[in-house]
DNA sequence: ATAAGAACCGGACCGTAGTCCGTTTAGCTC
DNA sequence: GAGCTAAACGGACTACGGTCCGGTTCTTAT
């Protein structure tokens, strides 16, 4: 009932049953320029037109294969989101099972703070799609784990909406701004995050 | 060092001085233009286009007048922006000062919330402007409030920092989210609220 | 009144995300 | 291997926020 698959970006890999090869070849390359194109401008400077031309296709190609520029993001963020997303849930302790929650719960929110200052600039715009941010699933995903940490650790008041409302405070682009705008270190990102969740749970 | 304006939102009253007649008409006609075409269709269906024409003044009037579509949110919010501060900087407790800080902190989330919910559209699209949305003025002075009201309540823990992470918390778009699609009632996100900076604040 | 110049005006223009639909092609069947 | 069909293709098109600049209008000084 609760079940969130677990690599739900988008199928951006080449598993996907009957494709066409015309169709397979052009998703190929359009990643491989999308990749490139990141690497020489940055997130913003990626036009759908520009990759549409570097990857030699049309432009209702690349909106075909992923749906939106969002769409394209997640799907290039797909394996490192994969790869968090099986720490957090099974890799070693603290950030996978086997502390106790609130040390789980500390560790997810610096896991998380590291995945951002990485992958940020991807993730901000794989979110980015005005009402729907918080419906793309590896952010149910992560929402439930915290809300389950919570309850874990004796939260008893809404802990799944505590669980959104702590999940604000790692949103990319606030998180990025900080860091980059603001100039606040990582580390203090990661401080006020154990001070937070662990008021927040309580006593322990 | 620390002082932001009350009412900064942006120069939309015609107290401005030196401003040549025609210009001051103008912005008139657009405000009230403005004010009809959000009744009618809302804001995400009011583009700068249709104001121009509706207003009977060329597009260009409209970005000299309000420099994009956010700052024109800004001025139409601006009225009901300055009565918010109003109260929770000078009105009666427990929103205003005479109240314990916790008091405090609670009563402005939960008046943040209704505020919200009232003009929740207008504070979204006012907002999102990507990288300036924490610089808008009115956002840097209740995050202060909050922040000095933190320090007030004995938090010593990077109240600054925390304060950005509460204020995630009431974030226009996130709580909108929660009440239109995930039909969360205003009460749950009040409690949740005071659930949440109760516990921050800590048994001190 | 008039002339000069600053402020303002308007709409053509641009870049971008996203859509539409007539055309092409891969892959299956006989 | 020819023919058929569904899938994929591509690029012209739309909608929108935002910019630019040649022309117009208000204001002020004389």
């Amino acid at each position: 009932m609760f079940f969130v698959s677990l690599i739900p970006i988008r199928s951006g890999s080449p598993g996907e049953d009957s494709e066409r090869s015309d169709a397979a070849r052009n998703r190929e390359r359009l990643l491989v320029a999308a990749r490139e194109l990141l690497d020489e401008c940055g997130v913003d400077s990626l036009t759908m037109d520009k990759l549409a031309k570097r990857a030699g296709v049309g432009k209702g190609t690349v909106f075909r294969r992923f749906g939106s520029k969002a769409g394209l993001m997640m799907t290039l963020l797909s394996d490192a989101e994969a790869e968090f997303q099986g720490r957090f849930m099974f890799g070693p302790p603290p950030l996978g099972p086997g502390a106790p929650p609130l040390d789980r719960l500390v560790a997810f929110g610096h896991a998380r703070i590291g995945y951002l200052l990485e992958f940020g600039d991807l993730a901000r715009a794989a979110d980015q799609s005005v009402y729907t941010k918080l419906e793309v699933p590896a952010t149910l995903l992560w929402h439930r784990h915290v809300e389950l940490l919570l309850r874990a650790a004796g939260m008893t008041a809404d802990p799944w909406l505590m669980a959104i409302f702590l999940g604000a405070t790692l949103d990319p682009e606030r998180l990025l701004y900080a860091v980059r705008v603001q100039d606040v270190a990582p580390e203090r990102l990661a401080e006020a995050w154990t001070e937070l969740v662990t008021r927040v749970v309580g006593k322990a």
